[in-house]
DNA sequence: CCCTGTTGTCACTCATCGGTGAGTAACGAA
DNA sequence: TTCGTTACTCACCGATGAGTGACAACAGGG
C-alpha cells in the first residue's frame, strides 16, 4: 500500500485539475474572490458566509482567514474590484459626445444605468444587500458602488450644469432610485409595481417612462 | 419534596404573569403574530426564524408549529394580517377631494405613500425582502402587499382618468419604485444617491422633487 | 371517579454556522 | 540530505438553526 504510490500519482495527474495548480497562492487567493463575487451574485447575500465560499473555491476556508483576514477583508477585496466597474460597463465616449441640454444628458446617463444594473448580478445583489443590512460589511461595499458610480456621472457630466429652478440633485436621486428599484424588482419577480418586466418590449416601455420623465423635469 | 407542593404553587401564583392568563390559545396565538411582525419589523428577515419567534413571544416554538403550521404558515398569516394596511395608514377621504387633474391625484398619492412607507417599519422590510429573495414566503407576502397597495390606489382614483400620450401605468411605476427605493435606502443609511434624508427639511426637498417630477409628467 | 382532548413545556436530534489549533506536503536553500 | 518556510488540509469546538416526540398540567363530560 505505502509503495504503491504510482496510484495517488496517477489520479492526481489524470484527474488533477488545471485550473489549480497545486501550491499557488495568487491563484487560490484570485479562486477565492472569484467564489465569493460568483455566490454573491448568483445565491444573494443569504447564506453568503466563509464555508460556502471555501466550498465554491476548491480550498479550505482557513486559507479565507489566512489571505484576507476573513469575511471583512474578503468584502473588503471585492468593494476594491468593484471600482473597474465604470471601465467595464461604460463605453469611453458617449456616441459624439453631441448632448447639448441637461436633459439630453441625464437621459441618456439614466438609460445607460439601467442597461448596466440589468446587465450586472452582482451590483444587483449588493444593491438589494444596501436596503436590507447596515452592517460594516455592506457599508463598505456601499461606499465603493456610490464613489463608482459618482465618478462614472462625473465623466459623462463634463460642463453641463442643471437648468435653474430645479434641484437637480434632489430630481436625479430620485431618478436613479427609480431605476435601482425597478431593475431589483424585475431581476426577483420579473416585475414592478404591477408592470410587467419580462420581455425586450416591456423594457422598452419601461424606458420610454424614464425618458418621458426625464424630458418632463429638464424639458 | 414531593408533597412540599406549596413552594411550587406560592411561586406561580406570586410571579405569575398578568399579561399571560395560562392555557388561553387565542391569547397565545396573538402573542406569536405579534412577535413575529415586531420582530420582521425590527430585526428585519435576516434572523427572522422559529426560535427568535417564539423567544421573543414566551412561549415554546412547538405552539408555533401546531398553530401556525411552521413559519410558511405563520408569514402567510402576516399576509393576511397585513390587508388592514389600507384603513390604519389612509385617511377616509382626501381632504375635500377637491382633485379635479390626474395630476393633483398623483402628486397627493406619491407625497401619501412616501409618508405612510416612512411610517410602517413592517412594510419597509418586507419591500426590502421582495427585492433581495425570491421564495415561497416572500411571495405570499408580496402578492398581500400589493394587493393592499392596488386597493388604496383604487379608492383614491375614483372616476379620473390618466391624460392621453403618457403611459400612465409605467411612470406610475416608476414613481413609486422611486419612492420605495428612496424610503428603504433612507431607512438604512440616512441617505439616497448622495442625497441625504434625516432631517424634516431634507424630506421636504425629496417630497418638492417628487412633486416636480409628477407636474413634469402630467402637467 | 376515570377518560379524553387541549394547552403548554421539555429534552432531544441533526445540520450548519463561524472560528481555531494542530498537523501535513511541497519546495528552496544550505 | 536536512532544515525552515510557505501553502494547504483536517479535525474539532461552541453556538445556533429547524424540527420532533414524549410528557405534564389542566379542563370538561361521561
Amino acid at each position: 500500500m505505502l509503495n504503491d504510490s504510482s496510484t495517488v500519482e496517477s489520479v492526481a495527474e489524470t484527474a488533477g485539475d488545471p485550473q489549480k495548480p497545486v501550491r499557488n497562492r495568487a491563484a487560490t487567493e484570485a479562486a477565492i474572490l472569484n467564489a465569493a463575487k460568483w455566490l454573491l451574485a448568483e445565491e444573494g447575500f443569504q447564506g453568503f458566509g466563509i464555508n460556502a465560499i471555501a466550498r465554491r473555491a476548491g480550498c479550505d476556508k482557513q486559507l479565507i482567514y489566512r489571505y484576507y483576514g476573513g469575511l471583512d477583508g474578503l468584502v473588503e477585496a471585492i468593494g476594491t474590484d468593484l471600482g473597474s466597474w465604470v471601465k467595464d460597463r461604460i463605453p469611453e465616449d458617449t456616441g459624439g459626445m453631441f448632448l447639448l441640454t441637461y436633459g439630453d444628458l441625464m437621459e441618456r446617463l439614466v438609460i445607460l444605468f439601467l442597461e448596466a444594473l440589468r446587465d450586472d448580478p452582482l451590483m444587483r445583489r449588493i444593491v438589494a444587500w444596501e436596503v436590507s443590512e447596515n452592517t460594516e460589511q455592506v457599508r463598505r461595499l456601499s461606499e465603493a458602488r456610490s464613489k463608482a458610480l459618482a465618478a462614472w456621472i462625473e465623466r459623462m457630466r463634463g460642463s453641463l450644469v442643471p437648468p435653474k429652478g430645479v434641484d437637480a440633485t434632489s430630481v436625479n436621486a430620485m431618478l436613479f432610485a427609480a431605476v435601482q428599484h425597478l431593475v431589483l424588482s424585475a431581476a426577483i419577480s420579473g416585475q414592478c409595481a404591477g408592470l410587467a418586466l419580462k420581455t425586450a418590449k416591456d423594457w422598452e416601455k419601461a424606458a420610454a417612462a424614464l425618458k418621458r420623465i426625464v424630458r418632463g423635469v429638464y424639458g
